[in-house]
DNA sequence: TCTATACTGTGAAATAATTCACTTAAAAAC
DNA sequence: GTTTTTAAGTGAATTATTTCACAGTATAGA
């Protein structure tokens, strides 16, 4: 079941994140075409994705939101909880450090590195931070499996570099530059311009 | 020339971007098979892309990387400068408000807005801060074409709303849950959460 | 219980994207 | 000046993705 698409991961993701607003809204079944519509995709798509995942819904119903729920998230791997650690302890660091969205959905900041003593001393959060110094030993020791790089785009392929040597397996880019990461390791970028450049292209 | 695929604008705006490090490493030319390691794609695909845009290389050199920048910029309307606002000034906002790289690539963040009258009087900023009661007047006023939603799920929707009766032709939607918008904006999510589900059903 | 309905699930068709293979041309080497 | 080399440009082939069409079926309504 490794042989899905990106595209395909990715509506995925978007439709279990979509589950929850449905959730909230104590809505118990949905059918693809107001998945499709909810997405900006199209009932075809929806069913052949879920379909390609060997999940399934009822004639006349649709898919059980809760059930439909918890399949996806066996799936794709996300009912494990994830431990994340974040480098660069700036605006967007801390930010992110904080950010409540992550614990909800299963993933846990549980550290924040940065280089300067500083920075790391004047911090007011609940997560543990470290120098980077410390990133390799901390990363073993608490099971950080995801490294979220927030640092200028000088430092970022260091930090990444760093990370992956500390044995993460995935990588979130928010720094401004596309970083090399070795065979195996997982890499998504994050850059905040790219997307003002292409809704521009767009417009 | 609006018949590109979103692939094709995503890589060129990663391919534009890419640029300003050749750049600054002064490297004059950059063939494609270089420009594909460095973006994690294939040779073929950016000489595709590159010619589908009506841009062209020199043989045995490959692209003049100054000259590339210029045309690309051209053809995806990156020349001119956007004008931008963001709404919502929480840490993520305010991080925003003040992020160096958007004001380097022609996006200028030109107004914050909130709800709250505690937090505009408490921020530090270079930027313009105001309610979101004057959010309509500024749009106007200053020309803003591009809206930048950080505000809470909750609020989302409404904010989406406002800018689109505002005016503004694009929205970049930092908050976790999909807004619809009329048709012809151009809209593009960036969901935190949902890159590391990306990321963790690839791991 | 029966019937009409509104869904899913999926093979086939259509469309789109990528890769390949090869032509051409400029630069470098000799 | 000639040859070799390297890389662009591009139509064709391949591969991937999306859409369609429709059979099958559980549900809701009568």
């Amino acid at each position: 079941m490794k042989d899905l698409s990106n595209n395909t991961i990715e509506r995925i993701c978007k439709i279990f994140g979509y589950l929850d607003a449905l959730q909230k809204k104590e809505i118990g079944f949905i059918s693809s075409r107001e998945l499709a519509q909810g997405l900006g995709t199209t009932e075809y798509t929806v069913r052949k994705d879920l379909s390609t995942l060997g999940v399934t819904g009822h004639t006349r119903r649709g898919y059980d939101v809760k059930l439909l729920k918890t399949q996806l998230g066996e799936k794709l791997h996300l009912t494990q909880k994830r431990k994340a650690g974040i480098v660069g302890l700036g605006r967007l660091g801390t930010a992110l450090l904080d950010y409540e969205k992550f614990k909800v959905d299963g993933f846990e900041i549980v550290a924040g590195f940065d280089c300067s003593i500083n920075k790391l001393e004047r911090i007011r959060t609940q997560i543990d931070v470290f120098s980077v110094n410390d990133l390799k030993r901390v990363v073993a020791e608490r099971h950080i499996e995801l490294g979220i790089i927030a640092v200028p785009e000088a430092a970022a392929q260091n930090v990444a570099d760093t990370l992956c040597a500390a044995g993460v397996k995935g990588i979130l880019n928010f720094s401004p530059v596309k970083v090399t990461v070795p065979e195996g390791i997982v890499y998504l970028d994050m850059d905040f311009t790219n997307a003002l450049r292409f809704i521009a292209a767009r417009l």
